[in-house]
RNA sequence: GCUCGGGUGGCGAAAUGGGCAGACGCAGGGGACUUAAAAUCCCCGGGGGGAAACCCCAUGCGGGUUCAAAUCCCGCCCCGAGCACCA
C-alpha cells in the first residue's frame, strides 16, 4: 500500500484542513435551529501590534480544546472570537508610533486573525466583532442610555490622577510611587466631573449570586476575589453630637460598635463636609494648611499604608453617646471620604491604625476588651482586635460579655436610644466610566442650557467618533473631542436649541461588559441582541479566561447583565454559568511580557513544528488551570507522539487490521484511556489526558497492535488537541465525514478493570514484596500467599504477627513488634 | 500587613475520601541500525551503602496522629498572584 509510506507534513495537512473547514462552513453552527446549542466562550483579545504570544495561545487553545470536545459529544458548538480594540493601550501605542489608531487597529486585527486561524481554533468567523466598529459601539452607547434612563448613570466630581507631562488622566495602576509610570513626573490630583454607574446598588445581589450553584459554577479563586472586592461588612452607623452645637451631628461607620466605650476621639476625612462648620477659629489655619497639603498628593500615595500617620485637631469635641464624655475631633488622611461616612470613631485600644495615631499624638487609650490574663486596668501595648475571645470591660452594663455578643447588644442599645443603627457597608465603589481620551465610544449625551443633560435618542445612534488628526490629550483635562468644533456643537434633541456634546468617551470595560451578548446577533443591525438567539444560546455554559479579569471585567459583565435583566431585556441575571480561570505561561521564571523580554512568538514554532504539535505541547506542559513553564526543548515530545500515531494509522490502513484480535492488556488499556481522557477533558486536566493517550500509544506499540477500531478512537481522542492532524488521520482510516462530526468514544466499565491486581505486601508499613493475584481472590488466600513471599518471610522470621491490615486489591500489612 | 495559590528527580510534572512516590514527557547515559551523522528503535536512570542478594535515606523545615503520611493536624521557612490605612 503506497500511501502507508506518506510522511506526516504538518504544513500540508494544516493548510488543507483550514481551507476545507472554511469551504464546508464546518465551524458555523445554525444559530436559529441548533437542537443542542453550546456557547463556548473565551475572553477576546486586545489586538496589540506585537501579535499573539504563546501565553495568549495557551489560553485560546485550552478553550478551543474544550469546545471541540463538547462538539464531539454531540453539542452544536458556537465558538466566536472578536477584538477588544478600543482603549488607552491602542491610543498610547498609536501616539508613540505617530499613527492614527484607526489605521493601526485594522492592521493588528488582520495579523491576529491570521494567527488565530493558524492555530486551528474552531472559530465562527462569521460572527466575529470589533468593539471599535460603529455597528458594535452603537449598542455600547445604547447600553449607556439604558442605564441613564433607569437612573443608574450619574455625574459627580471625582478625584483622578493627572500627569502634567503626558497631559492625561492615569489609572491608579499607572502610578508608581507617586510618579507616572511612563514619564516619571510626579502625578497630581485633579477633581473632574465624571460619569458613574451605580454598581453599588447591585452589591448585595452580585455577592449573593456567587453562592448560588443554580446560577454560577465558577473557579473558587475567582469567586473569592469577587467577594473580597465587593467587601461586605456589618457594623453600625453611630451619630455623635457636636459639643455646644444643636444643629449638627456626625455619623460614623464602625464594624466594632462593641468598642464604643473605648472611642476616645473622632477622625474625619480631610474632605469631610462638616469640617468647615466645626473647625474653631484657633484651629482654622492648621486645618486649612493640612487640607491643602493633602490635596496635592496623588491618590495612590494617599492610600498606600505603612507610612507615618498625620492629622490635625479641629478644635471641636463630640459627645461619646455611651460614656457621655466629650472627645476631640481630628482630621487625618488615613480616613477616606469615599468609604462609610467619611468619619470614624477612633478606638485606639482595639484598632491598630487608631492605636498608632493615638500614640503619635498622645491621645488617650482605653481598654474595653480583656482576655483571661488581663484586667480592666492592664495597659494596652498593642491594639487588641480579637472579636471572638476576651470579655468586655470598662463598658458599663455590657461588662463581661464576649465582644461578638456585645456588638449585637450595643447596636440594639444605640437603636433604642436613637443614637444610631445597624448598618452594612461595601468596599465596592461606583464604576467610573468616563475617560478624557479619544479612542473610545463617545458617551451619548448632549448638554443643553435649557434642558440639561439630554440623552441622544436611540434612532440617532451611533454617535460616531470623529476621525480627527490631533487626538493627543492636552493640559485642559478635557477630552480631545472638545477641540473638534463641528462635532462638539450639536442641537439639543429635546428643544432643538444649541447644545454641546459630552466629550468624554466610555471605559473599555464597558465595551467588554456585553460582547458575549452580541456575538450570536452580529447579523442584526436593528437590535443589540436578538431575543430568540439569546434565549437559545445564553447564559453561557462555559467561559474560560484569565484571572487578571477576576474582578473588573467579570463583575462589570455581571452587573450589566443584571441591569438588562431588570429592564426585561434578558431572561437571566447571571451571564456565565460556568467560569474557569486558566493559568499563566512562565518563561525563564517570569510571566511573559514585552518589558521582561521573554515573549515567545508562536509563528516560528508553527512553521517549524506545526500548529497541532504546538497546541499539544502547550496543553501538555502543565495543568491548564495553573499554567506552566515554556521550554523550547520540550516540544519534541508531543511531536514524536503525533508521529507515532501517524505510524499506527498507516499500519491500520491495512485491511487485515479491521476487526483484528485485540490483546486483553490492550483492550483494558484502551477502555481505561477512554474513561480517563473523557473525565480529564471535562475537568480541563489536559496534561494528564495527553499523558493517558501517550500511554495508550505505548501499549499499542508494545503489543504490535494497530487494530482499526482502536486506532480510530485514538485519533478521535487526539482530535481536540491536534485538530488538523486528526482530520487527516481520520480520512486516511477511511472515514468520510469530519472527525468533529463523529461521536466521542464510549468506554465499557466492565473492561476498565484488569483481571489481576498487584498486592503490595508490607511488614510494619515497609514494602517487602508484592504478588499478583486474581482480582477476585479471597482474603485468606491472599494473606497466606503474602506470608510466603521471600522478602516477607525474612522480615517475619522469629516475630509474632500482632495484627494484619488488609486492603482488598491493594495491600497486606503485617504488624509485628 | 491581609487573602489565595504553590514548594515532589537534572527539568516540566503525576499520584491527595492516607495504601508500591516519581505515571507521561524533556534533557542525559549506554546499545542497535549507518561508511558516518541526523532520524528511528531498544535498554538505564532520586540519593547513599554493597560484589551481589539486599539494606538505609528521601516529596521545603521541625513536631504530631496512624499499621501506613507527598496526602491529615500543629508550628515555621521560601516562592508566586491579588488586595492594600475599607474603620
Amino acid at each position: 500500500m503506497s500511501n502507508a509510506r506518506i510522511e506526516y507534513d504538518p504544513s500540508v495537512v494544516e493548510a488543507k484542513w483550514r481551507a476545507r473547514w472554511q469551504v464546508l462552513r464546518t465551524n458555523e453552527p445554525d444559530l436559529d435551529h441548533a437542537p443542542r446549542p453550546f456557547y463556548n466562550l473565551m475572553m477576546f483579545p486586545y489586538p496589540s501590534a506585537e501579535g499573539l504570544h504563546v501565553g495568549n495561545l495557551f489560553a485560546f487553545t485550552g478553550a478551543d480544546v474544550f469546545g471541540r470536545f463538547k462538539r464531539m459529544q454531540g453539542w452544536n458548538v458556537f465558538e466566536p472570537i472578536g477584538f477588544d480594540a478600543f482603549g488607552i493601550h491602542s491610543e498610547n501605542f498609536a501616539l508613540r508610533m505617530g499613527m492614527h489608531p484607526a489605521e493601526l487597529i485594522p492592521r493588528n486585527i488582520a495579523n491576529f486573525t491570521r494567527q488565530l486561524s493558524g492555530m486551528g481554533g474552531m472559530f465562527a468567523w462569521d460572527h466575529s466583532l470589533s468593539t471599535t466598529d460603529p455597528r458594535y459601539y452603537k449598542w455600547t452607547q445604547w447600553i449607556f442610555l439604558q442605564l441613564f434612563q433607569r437612573g443608574l448613570a450619574y455625574k459627580k466630581k471625582g478625584a483622578v490622577n493627572w500627569c502634567p507631562t503626558d497631559k492625561t488622566v492615569l489609572a491608579n495602576e499607572q502610578v508608581i510611587a507617586g510618579a507616572c509610570e511612563r514619564c516619571g513626573s510626579m502625578v497630581e490630583l485633579r477633581v473632574l466631573e465624571q460619569w458613574y454607574f451605580r454598581i453599588t446598588d447591585y452589591a448585595e445581589r452580585l455577592l449573593r449570586n456567587l453562592d448560588d450553584p443554580a446560577k454560577m459554577d465558577w473557579s473558587a479563586s475567582t469567586v473569592l476575589a469577587q467577594k473580597n472586592w465587593i467587601g461586605r461588612s456589618e457594623g453600625a452607623e453611630i451619630r455623635f453630637r457636636v459639643a455646644g452645637r444643636d444643629d449638627i451631628t456626625i455619623p460614623v461607620y464602625t464594624t466594632r460598635p462593641d468598642t464604643l466605650f473605648g472611642a476616645t476621639f473622632l477622625v474625619l476625612a480631610p474632605e469631610h463636609p462638616s469640617v468647615d462648620s466645626i473647625t474653631s477659629s484657633s484651629a482654622r489655619a492648621s486645618v486649612e494648611g493640612y487640607r491643602a497639603e493633602v490635596s496635592t498628593r496623588d491618590l495612590v500615595s494617599r492610600k498606600v499604608g505603612d507610612k507615618e500617620k498625620s492629622g490635625v485637631f479641629v478644635g471641636a469635641h463630640v459627645v461619646n453617646p455611651a460614656t457621655g464624655r466629650e472627645i476631640p475631633v481630628w482630621i487625618a488622611d488615613y480616613v477616606l471620604m469615599d468609604y462609610g461616612t467619611g468619619a470614624i470613631m477612633a478606638v485606639p485600644g482595639h484598632d491598630e491604625r487608631d492605636f498608632i495615631f493615638a500614640a503619635r499624638f498622645g491621645l488617650p487609650i482605653v481598654r474595653v476588651v480583656a482576655n483571661e490574663h488581663e484586667t480592666a486596668d492592664t495597659p494596652i501595648e498593642v491594639a487588641y482586635v480579637d472579636l471572638e475571645h476576651g470579655r468586655m470591660v470598662n463598658s458599663g452594663v455590657f461588662d463581661g460579655m464576649v465582644p461578638v455578643d456585645a456588638k449585637r447588644s450595643i447596636t440594639q442599645w444605640l437603636e433604642a436610644q436613637d443614637h444610631g443603627a445597624g448598618s452594612v457597608q461595601y468596599r465596592l465603589y461606583d464604576w467610573c466610566i468616563s475617560r478624557q481620551r479619544y479612542w473610545g465610544p463617545p458617551i451619548p449625551i448632549i448638554y443643553c442650557d435649557q434642558c440639561g443633560p439630554v440623552p441622544v435618542p436611540e434612532d440617532q445612534l451611533p454617535v460616531l467618533l470623529p476621525p480627527i488628526e490631533d487626538f493627543r490629550p492636552d493640559d485642559s483635562g478635557v477630552s480631545p473631542l472638545a477641540r473638534h468644533a463641528a462635532w462638539y456643537h450639536a442641537p439639543c434633541p429635546r428643544c432643538g436649541g444649541p447644545g454641546r456634546r459630552e466629550t468624554d468617551v466610555s471605559d473599555t470595560f464597558l465595551d467588554s461588559a456585553w460582547y458575549f451578548l452580541r456575538y450570536p446577533s452580529t447579523d442584526f443591525d436593528d437590535r443589540p441582541f436578538d431575543a430568540d438567539r439569546t434565549r437559545r444560546w445564553l447564559p453561557v455554559p462555559s467561559y474560560i479566561g484569565g484571572n487578571e479579569h477576576a474582578v473588573l471585567h467579570l463583575l462589570y459583565a455581571r452587573f450589566i447583565t443584571m441591569v438588562l435583566h431588570d429592564a426585561g431585556l434578558l431572561p437571566f441575571e447571571e451571564p456565565f454559568r460556568r467560569f474557569r480561570a486558566h493559568g499563566l505561561i512562565i518563561k525563564d521564571g517570569a510571566k511573559m511580557s514585552k518589558s521582561k523580554g521573554n515573549v515567545v512568538n508562536p509563528d516560528d514554532y508553527i512553521v517549524r513544528w506545526g500548529a497541532d504539535t504546538l497546541r499539544t505541547y502547550l496543553m501538555f506542559l502543565g495543568p491548564y488551570q495553573e499554567g506552566g513553564d515554556f521550554r523550547d526543548a520540550g516540544i519534541s515530545g508531543p511531536r514524536r507522539f503525533l508521529d507515532r500515531i501517524w505510524e499506527l494509522v498507516s499500519a491500520a490502513m491495512d485491511p487485515d487490521c479491521r476487526d483484528a484480535e485485540i490483546h486483553r492488556d490492550v483492550l483494558i488499556k484502551w477502555h481505561q484511556t477512554k474513561e480517563r481522557v473523557t473525565a480529564d477533558l471535562e475537568s480541563l486536566h489536559y496534561n494528564t489526558a495527553i499523558a493517558a493517550l501517550m500511554g495508550l500509544v505505548n501499549a499499542l506499540r508494545e503489543q504490535n497492535c494497530s487494530e482499526h477500531g482502536v486506532v480510530s478512537e485514538l485519533v478521535q481522542m487526539t482530535a481536540p488537541f491536534a485538530p488538523h492532524f486528526a482530520e487527516e488521520c481520520w480520512g486516511r482510516l477511511g472515514h468520510a465525514a469530519s472527525v468533529f462530526d463523529s461521536a466521542w468514544p464510549a468506554h465499557d466499565d466492565a473492561l476498565t478493570v484488569s483481571d489481576d491486581v498487584t498486592i503490595v505486601v508490607q511488614v510494619n508499613g515497609k514494602v517487602r514484596g508484592n504478588l499478583i493475584v486474581a482480582r477476585s481472590a479471597d482474603e485468606a488466600v491472599v494473606r497466606r500467599m503474602a506470608q510466603q513471599e521471600d522478602g516477607v518471610r525474612r522480615h517475619l522470621a522469629g516475630k509474632t504477627i500482632r495484627r494484619t491490615v488488609y486492603v482488598p486489591g491493594r495491600l497486606v500489612n503485617f504488624v509485628v513488634h
